[in-house]
DNA sequence: TCTTGACACGTTACAGGATAACATCCTAGA
DNA sequence: TCTAGGATGTTATCCTGTAACGTGTCAAGA
């Protein structure tokens, strides 16, 4: 597994680290006791690693860290925990890079748009509500009833664009 | 792996098996021909295979196939005829099911959106032009560059939503 | 207080998906 | 005919994901 080589933000802009990292847990302890979910040790700890990290994570370097803080080393533990994630809408799961990554922007219904650069491996979340319904107006058109919709798109980010070839 | 409970048709609607299916190989053949490819055996026999069952297939489930057709066994074998295919524009790659679809629109320059059902994993590929459009707009807006975009939604089909609760 | 059931966590074991690396063969063009 | 590139085939291995089962915890209800 290749721990070099990665460098990637999660948004293309700037911005403070440490503060949109604390600031998502906390939303996630917030949106947690509103459903009566449970955010356990495991579950806090992932959402943590993810935030970050700040870029999408395999299951299994997930669960690398969760390890070497003293949880279960076994994928299901991990695998549990990012689809707990997952259904609280705190975490995406990214089908074209088999990796999960933290919301941008937990508690917002929203439908996510991923812009994943080739060559930084960056990752943006892109608010997605205009695709979705032309999504949905496709389907319509035969009948389709659409429920999720994973949008991914990959390509050059902005930083990119401007140095390379 | 569970090769009973799969019925699904590859669109929605009913139509000629055998008619949609000859004629995809009689494109591709064309299209081959026109970029100077060589639609080999192994890669026609492929195609074959994922126009026949009309349904997306799991790259193991098209090598099973090949094996009996007496072609080589091993995973790379199938991986490539799949990736040659893909590269031609003959066959589409379904992220979300890890799995391998036949093309309904070989040689037209197209955006695929995939509609795929929950209940009979029935898939249907619908034009993605729109869908596509909107996705640009979105990237746009922070300068990203699209260049390819996977568009994959679940839910019901037309029939699984008549019979289904 | 004692049961009991729901849920989280942990582990084992395995299934399923994908590729790197190398050997062989075929075929188009010099 | 010779040769370089592409196509096939094989081995071995890695990455991704899940089924199944056992244990511990906690809270509701007997
Ligand atoms: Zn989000
Ligand atoms: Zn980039
Ligand atoms: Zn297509
Ligand atoms: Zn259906």
């Amino acid at each position: 597994m290749p721990d070099t080589a990665i460098p990637a933000a999660c948004a293309f802009a700037d911005h403070d680290h440490a503060a949109c990292s604390a600031a998502g847990l906390a939303q996630a302890e917030a949106l947690c006791a509103a459903q009566g979910a449970r955010l356990t040790p495991v579950r806090r700890r992932t959402l943590e690693i993810l935030l970050e990290a700040h870029r999408a994570l395999g299951a299994y370097e997930v669960l690398e860290r969760l390890r070497s803080d003293g949880f279960g080393g076994q994928p299901p533990v991990a695998y549990r925990a990012l689809e707990f994630l997952e259904a609280m809408g705190l975490v995406h799961r990214i089908r074209r890079l088999n990796a999960f990554a933290a919301c941008m922007r937990p508690g917002e219904a929203h439908q996510a748009l991923f812009l994943i650069c080739r060559r930084c491996e960056a990752l943006a979340e892109a608010p997605g509500g205009r695709v979705r319904a032309a999504v949905e107006a496709a389907a319509a058109e035969t009948g389709f009833a659409v429920e999720r919709a994973s949008l991914e798109a990959t390509g050059l980010c902005p930083a990119c664009r401007a140095e390379a070839p």
